[in-house]
DNA sequence: TTGTAGGCGTTATCAC
DNA sequence: GTGATAACGCCTACAA
C-alpha cells in the first residue's frame, strides 16, 4: 500500500479547493497566478505526484498505450520498439508492452490484458491474431499495425514491400554473376516469409531462369535453423554458389554453416540476409541485406497514434526496404582460382 | 472513449448485486453456486472485461510492476526482460517497461512515471540513479535490482561477481600461453567495467606479470568503439596476442577491427568477450565469452519481487558467470607458421 | 476565476 | 451468503 500524497492535501496546504488544484495540476484552464503559485509550492513541499489510476478513471483515459509485440528480446521488432518509445516521448502516453511470442492464443490473452487495462490505443507488430479481431479492437479504439496488412484498415498498417526487397536481392546476385541461388526461406505460415519468397521466385522468373525446388529451404527465422539449412543444402549435393537468408538471423547460422565446413564468405559463396539487424554491419564479414526502416516505423506508428488519440485523420505512409551491398557478396568467379568446391 | 460493459450492467443481468458480482470475478470468497454461475454466464453474454483501472483505485494496486531498463533494444537487457516476463506470467501482475538511456535526469522521470502510475512494485535494471534514491523508493514498495548493487540493499540485489568472470578470462588465456593481453574496456563510470578491469588487472598480477597501460583502451560497450580499440591498439606498436573486451559488442567490433586487417580469430588472435549475448554462438568463429544468467536473473528478479508483494521474505541470491569457451580463442603459438604480424 | 458536488468502476465494510 | 453504501483520487459540469 502506497499511501500518497493525494490532490485533497495539496489543495488544503494551499488553501484552494481540489478543483482549483486539479486545474493548476492539469494546466489547460486559467487560474489566478497568486494561487497557481500557492499550489505549485504545495505540490513541491509535499512532493505530490498525480496519481494516474485515480486520473484515469475519472477521465476515461488512461494515459497508456498498448503494444503487442512478439518477443521483448527479438532484434527485429526491438528497433521497432525503441522508435515507438521515441514517439511518444514528451506525449504523456506510456507505452505498456506485451509479448505474444507468435502464439495466437498467447495474442490473445495479452490482448486482453491491454483491453483491461484499459488502453487508450494500440499498435500491433507482427503476430497471427485473426484480422476480424483487430478489426473489432480498432472500432473501439485507435489502433495501428506494424509488419502486418489488415484488409480494411490499411492506412493504419505500415509496412514494407517484403516482394521487392527480396527482388533486389535476387537482382543483385544475378548482376553479380550467380545464377544458382539457395534459399533459406521463414516459416510459411508467416506472411513476411510468404512474402520474401515470391519476391525470390518473382526475380528468378523475370530473368529467365527456372525455379529449382532444390534449392529452396525452409527455416524458423531462428539462428540454428540456417545453421540446418546450409547443411541441408550441402548434403543434398546440388551446386549453388550464393544463400539468400529470409532474414538476418538465419543468415547468421548460414554464415557459422558456410565457417564450419572452410567455405569462405564471399570469396566461395555470396550470402544475403533480411532485415539489417543492428548486428549485421558488424558480422565478419558485414552482411549485405535488406533494410527496412523498422525504427522509422515504429516513430512512424507512434506519431500516427498520437494523431489518431487527437482525432486527427492518419493516411496511408510507405517505407521502403532498401538493399544494404556490404562484403558478404561478391562477383562469381572474381576469385574462382581460390574457390573451392561447394559440393561435399 | 471506450465505453465498457460494467459490474453494474453484469449484476444486473444476473439478477444479483454488484457487491456479489464482484465476489464471483475475484475469485475467493464463497457465493452460492447459481448466483455464482448467473454471473459467469453474464460475462460470457455480454463480454465484460474486469477494468484494472478501477480496480486499481479501489483495491490499491494497480496490479503493475514497474520496469526500468536503460535501452528497450538492448540485446544484453532484452534477455533480463524475457526473465521477467516468464516470471510474472500467470500472477496477474503485467510489467510495465521504462527506458532510463543511462542518463540519469531519464532514468528519473521514468521512476517519476512509474511511481505516477502507480506501480505496485519495481524491478531495476542497471542505471546510473543514485542508491539513496532506490533506497528511498524501496521504502515505499518492493523494489528488486539486477545488475547493480545498492548499499544496504544487498538482499535485493542480484549481480553476478564480475571481477571474477574478468579473471576467469584472463586465466584461460594465460593457460593458452597468451601473456600480452589487451584490454578494451567500457566507461569507468560503468560499475560493470570497473570490476571486469579490476578483474582483468588482479588476475595478471595473480600471475606476476606487469599491468601494461598501453594494453588498456577505454570503449563504450558499444561495437563501433571496439573496432576504433582495435585500430587504436594497432597503432600504437605495442604487441600482443590476444584481445580481451569488457562486453559482446565491443569484442564484435574488434573482430570486424581484425577481419578488416586480414588478422585471424583465433589463429592470429585470440579474443573474448564477456555477457555472452544470444549473436555469441553465431559469430564467426563463435566467441569465448563469460555468460552471466540473465534470463535467469530476470526471472528470479520477478519471483522475488512477487514474493515481497505477498509480503514473504527474500533472500540474497548469488549468480555465478561462467566462462564459455568458444572457438575465437586458441594456444598461442600452435598455428604460429601461419601467424601473420599484429604489428602494422 | 473559484468552489461544490456528483460520478468514473471497483472493492471493502458493514449490517442483515 | 448477500446487499447497500462508503471509499479510492481525480475530473468536470454546474453554480456562484
Amino acid at each position: 500500500m502506497t499511501t500518497n500524497i493525494t490532490l485533497d492535501e495539496v489543495a488544503r496546504a494551499a488553501g484552494v479547493s481540489v478543483s482549483t488544484a486539479s486545474r493548476v495540476i492539469s494546466g489547460a484552464v486559467r487560474v489566478a497566478p497568486n494561487k497557481r503559485e500557492a499550489v505549485l509550492q504545495a505540490v513541491r513541499d509535499l512532493g505530490y505526484r498525480t496519481n494516474l489510476i485515480a486520473r484515469g478513471l475519472a477521465s476515461g483515459r488512461s494515459m497508456s498505450v498498448g503494444i503487442l509485440t512478439q518477443d521483448i528480446s527479438s532484434p527485429y521488432y526491438g528497433e521497432v520498439l525503441r522508435g515507438i518509445e521515441e514517439g511518444l516521448e514528451g506525449s504523456g502516453y506510456s507505452p505498456l508492452f506485451v509479448s505474444g511470442h507468435w502464439r495466437v492464443e498467447e495474442e490473445a490473452s495479452a490482448l486482453d490484458t491491454l483491453l483491461g487495462r484499459p488502453v487508450d490505443a494500440m499498435i500491433i507488430l507482427g503476430g497471427h491474431t485473426p484480422d476480424e479481431r483487430l478489426i473489432q479492437i480498432a472500432e473501439r479504439l485507435p489502433l495501428m499495425a506494424v509488419g502486418r496488412n489488415i484488409r480494411g484498415l490499411e492506412d493504419t498498417c505500415l509496412r514494407v514491400d517484403n516482394v521487392q526487397g527480396a527482388c533486389s536481392v535476387v537482382q543483385h546476385l544475378l548482376e553479380l554473376g550467380h545464377h544458382r541461388i539457395a534459399y533459406i526461406g521463414g516459416p510459411t505460415s508467416h506472411r513476411d516469409a510468404s512474402d520474401r519468397l515470391q519476391g525470390y521466385r518473382q526475380a528468378l522468373e523475370d530473368a529467365g531462369l527456372d525455379f529449382d525446388e532444390g534449392l529452396v529451404i525452409e527455416g524458423d527465422f531462428m539462428e540454428a535453423s540456417g545453421l540446418l539449412a546450409v547443411e541441408s543444402l550441402l548434403l543434398r549435393g546440388t551446386s549453388f554458389t550464393a544463400i539468400m537468408a529470409a532474414n538476418d538471423q538465419m543468415a547468421y547460422g548460414a554464415r557459422l554453416g558456410l565457417f564450419r565446413r572452410g567455405i569462405r564468405v564471399p570469396e566461395d559463396m555470396s550470402l544475403v540476409g533480411f532485415d539489417d539487424l543492428p548486428n549485421s554491419t558488424f558480422t565478419t564479414p558485414p552482411l549485405t541485406t535488406v533494410r527496412q526502416p523498422t525504427y522509422e516505423m515504429g516513430l512512424a506508428a507512434a506519431q500516427a497514434m498520437l494523431k489518431m488519440l487527437a482525432r486527427e485523420p492518419v493516411e496511408a505512409q510507405h517505407f521502403h526496404a532498401e538493399l544494404k551491398i556490404r562484403e558478404s557478396t561478391a562477383r562469381l568467379g572474381r576469385t574462382m582460382r581460390g574457390r573451392r568446391s561447394v559440393r561435399v
